[in-house]
DNA sequence: AGAGCGCAGATTTTT
DNA sequence: TCTGCGCTCT
């Protein structure tokens, strides 16, 4: 029993409550002491610091049955926050499952833009909206920003839209109002950053919309500016849970402390060593602060992780200690000690591919006591999306099945967008930016001069700018082709407004006929490019979405919110994504390819951020390890093309922060003989301390280009090509011969590197591995 | 209005 | 190398 407990007890509190609280807690039984610490410090602000893998779902299901038994809280006095709409569902789940029931689920449990909409309808007026606002998204508001930099004058070349809508997000991730950002921004988009911020929040509010950002931004000042509504919501929130605290972003944790400031009953679940949305406006000083913040916050560890071996999470513990300013954790498991993570060097990205093809083949039968692995156990995960591609590329020949996770979500693509601007119009006619979406798609004979004679009359009249194209008509400002069509495309959205109202036709018939009369299904009927098919299959996808849905308005407010992630799980299919996109999953085989210094870390996010940014790629790392249960495989290549031109690339320096002793070094089988076949028997040879890192399958390439050719030496022996001691072997000055480079100079000799002056390629850096003497392959 | 050309830019991504 | 854009030409 704790101190709250206590505290509750000693309190005259009715017998109805005392009675609640000395219930059975079956949900307490399952939990470790760990967590059962943090479900069990009810009140008062507590930081549960869980590491990956520690069962922090489970003791946050946990609290909130506790909060409910022990009668602090009905289950509608409860605020759940997550990130993702699937984490928020996957909750619902889970709480439905629990051994203590929650019938009916928690209702405030949702993302934090979902509650703020709910919130947001409520008070819209407050911020000068109506309650029925519509919510743009990314398309819509760079469409509306490049309107407004036209009409300043600017050079939109000069000075992107996209520019101006990154730095507009950013100020509303800080909770940063067109009147409150700081002097210090001034200088930003040209100077006029500002002035348009403002004017870009003028024309939302005329529009009666909202981004994203707004959403957030709106009700932390309606908190700020309305404390009669503050506090009622504050009284009416007993308690906050907040998941993923590490990813808040300022206005989130404004609007977190505004709802909590009166009772402190908040939270909050993170890592800070999985922080890895700083780019995106998190802020990990958020963790960090969070005792500052709250002073006699009660921090929780939980430690024992149930997902890893012992040696993946010293790995990955090894390579998250570089980082400095951690609030430190240390996991550790009792599972048996497992195989070590594995360690492989490549000649280049595509051989990369082939030898983790092979690898997935092999491990689905089974290799050296690692038990099998079905296709679903294993993931790829890549930093950047593009290198998805070598592995697509690469499964698609030997049939391999694979299913791309991330991607343009469901909503986002083109065909869908439309579709919805449609269904946008027929329920909202005002809707401006669903109209100059559709209006000349498919194709009406309305270009931009007709565009620009419709906004005109709009504008003229101060009406939205369907009225607009309808007063264009009758005064007859508009003719030939693009007047009759305009004409229809009128006809026809009062035709469906009228029913959307009637009673005999579902909303789902009335869909299917809005995109058939409007010609947009026809469009992609008489499309001849190959993605056309696909595209008309999701517009059937998108009808068949609507019959969970009570009518359009509901299904518009659903998918303005959600992104949908259409699952073919049954289907057995390794999964391929990013490092971001596999946060919060695992799987029994994890690959993590193209570790190359540059590409992961990144080189963007170290020129960009610094030191900042090379900590959270780090950690992004130890995302990457931590999502392995049983067998990690970390590999790089020595060559990768990068926009088309060869580079060579340097081992990421992450992997000298591996600890060698819970590492294991793969030396491909090809190079002690047997040739290509060999890989296929999954006989791995460990040369753990002294193997060189740098052998590779490449020199079977190598070997074998260099056979094909007429060689001046034709016994060189396999032996020779492996030599370890070739390394040494290079002098300054010496002229040497590099695959991809061609001829060079040796300038510099770093260890196993070598900076090389190139002939053609210039100087570069590679590894001394992938370099001959000039003489010895000769063309 | 729409096809065709040249040029710049090119992570990570949820809501 | 590939893509998406904005511009020009028809």
């Amino acid at each position: 029993m704790n101190r709250f407990d206590e505290e509750y007890e000693v309190a005259a509190t009715p017998l109805s409550a005392r009675a609640m609280a000395a219930r059975p807690a079956p949900y307490l039984d399952e939990l470790n002491p760990a967590q059962r610490e943090a479900v069990e410090a009810l009140d008062g602000p507590v930081l549960m610091l869980a590491g990956a893998g520690t069962g922090k779902t489970k003791a946050l299901m946990a609290r909130i049955a506790h909060l409910i038994n022990t009668g602090r809280a009905r289950r509608d006095q409860i605020l759940a926050v997550t990130f993702t709409n699937k984490a928020a569902k996957e909750m619902q789940d889970r709480l439905a499952k629990m051994p203590y029931r929650i019938d009916g689920g928690v209702r405030w449990m949702g993302t934090f833009h979902s509650i703020c909409v709910k919130l947001l309808r409520r008070h819209a007026e407050l911020v000068g909206l109506k309650s029925n606002f519509t919510i743009l998204d990314k398309d819509d508001q760079l469409r509306l920003l490049k309107q407004l930099v036209a009409a300043a004058n600017i050079d939109d070349k000069r000075w992107p839209a996209r520019q101006l809508a990154g730095i507009i997000d950013h100020w509303k991730n800080r909770a940063w109002t067109p009147q409150s950002v700081p002097a210090g921004e001034a200088g930003a988009y040209n100077h006029r950053g500002t002035e348009l911020y403002a004017q870009y929040q003028v024309r939302l509010r005329e529009l009666n919309a909202v981004d994203f950002g707004d959403l957030l931004l709106h009700v932390v000042t309606i908190f700020q500016q309305h404390q009669d509504v503050l506090e009622q919501y504050q009284r009416w929130f007993r308690y906050v849970l907040v998941d993923e605290y590490q990813d808040t972003n300022v206005a989130q944790y404004l609007w977190l402390r505004l709802l909590a400031g009166g009772h402190k009953n908040i939270c909050c679940v993170g890592d800070d060593d999985q922080s890895i949305y700083g780019w995106r406006g998190a802020e990990v000083g958020n963790i960090l602060r969070f005792e500052k913040d709250f002073p006699g916050a009660k921090v929780v560890r939980l430690e024992q992780n149930y997902r890893s071996t012992p040696h993946i999470l010293k790995a990955a513990s090894g390579v998250i200690r570089g980082n400095e300013g951690r609030l430190g954790k240390d996991l550790w498991t009792d599972t048996e000690e497992g195989e070590k993570v594995r360690l492989i060097g490549h000649w280049d990205g595509e051989e990369e591919a082939r030898w983790i093809g092979e690898e997935i083949e092999a491990s689905q039968r089974g290799t050296r006591g690692i038990r099998p692995f079905s296709l679903n156990e294993i993931a790829i995960l890549v930093r950047a999306s593009h290198q998805m591609r070598a592995f697509e590329d690469r499964f698609l020949t030997i049939g391999m099945p694979y299913r791309v996770i991330g991607g343009p979500r469901f909503y986002e693509r083109l065909e869908i967008r439309d579709a919805m601007a449609y269904f946008r119009l027929v329920v909202s006619p005002d809707d401006g930016l669903a109209f100059e979406r559709i209006v000349n798609t498919p194709k009406r004979g309305l270009g931009d001069v007709a565009q620009q004679k419709i906004q005109k009359a709009a504008r003229a009249n101060g009406v939205s700018l369907l009225d607009g194209a309808r007063i264009l008509i009758e005064s007859k400002g508009i003719g030939g082709k693009g007047a009759v069509e305009l004409a229809r495309l009128l006809d026809g959205l009062d035709r469906w407004g009228r029913m959307a109202g009637s009673p005999e036709l579902s909303h789902v018939e009335l869909a299917e006929i809005i995109l058939d009369e409007s010609g947009y299904t026809e469009m992609w009927q008489n499309d001849k490019t190959p993605e056309a098919p696909g595209r008309l299959e999701n517009l059937k996808e998108l009808v068949k979405a609507l019959e969970s849905f009570e009518n359009l308005q509901g299904f518009l407010e659903h998918v303005s919110l959600i992104m949908d992630n259409d699952s073919d799980e049954q289907d057995e299919k390794v999964s391929i994504m990013t490092l971001h996109g596999a946060k919060g999953l695992e799987f029994p085989a994890v690959f993590l390819p193209g570790w190359e210094d540059g590409l992961f870390p990144s080189q963007r996010s170290m020129d960009e951020n610094g030191i900042k940014g090379l900590e959270e790629e780090r950690r992004l790392a130890y995302v990457g390890i931590t999502r392995a249960e049983e067998l990690c495989t970390i590999s790089f290549a020595g060559n990768r093309r990068v926009y088309g031109q060869w580079q060579s690339q340097m081992p990421s320096r992450f992997i000298d922060e591996l600890p060698q002793e819970h590492v294991e070094v793969l030396t491909p089988p090809g190079l002690y003989g047997g040739g290509y076949g060999a890989a296929a028997t999954g006989g791995i040879e460990t040369r753990a301390a002294e193997a060189n890192v740098y052998n590779s399958p490449g020199w079977r390439r190598m070997q074998a280009r260099s056979q094909q050719r007429p060689v001046s030496q034709p016994n060189k022996t396999k032996n020779q090509v492996i030599d370890l001691e070739a390394i040494s072997s290079h002098t300054m000055g010496e002229r040497v011969f590099h695959q991809k480079f061609g001829y060079g100079k040796i300038i510099g000799i770093e260890g196993d590197k070598l900076e090389i002056d190139f002939e053609k390629a210039g100087v570069k850096k590679v590894v001394a591995r992938f370099v001959s003497g000039a003489d010895d392959i000769p063309f």
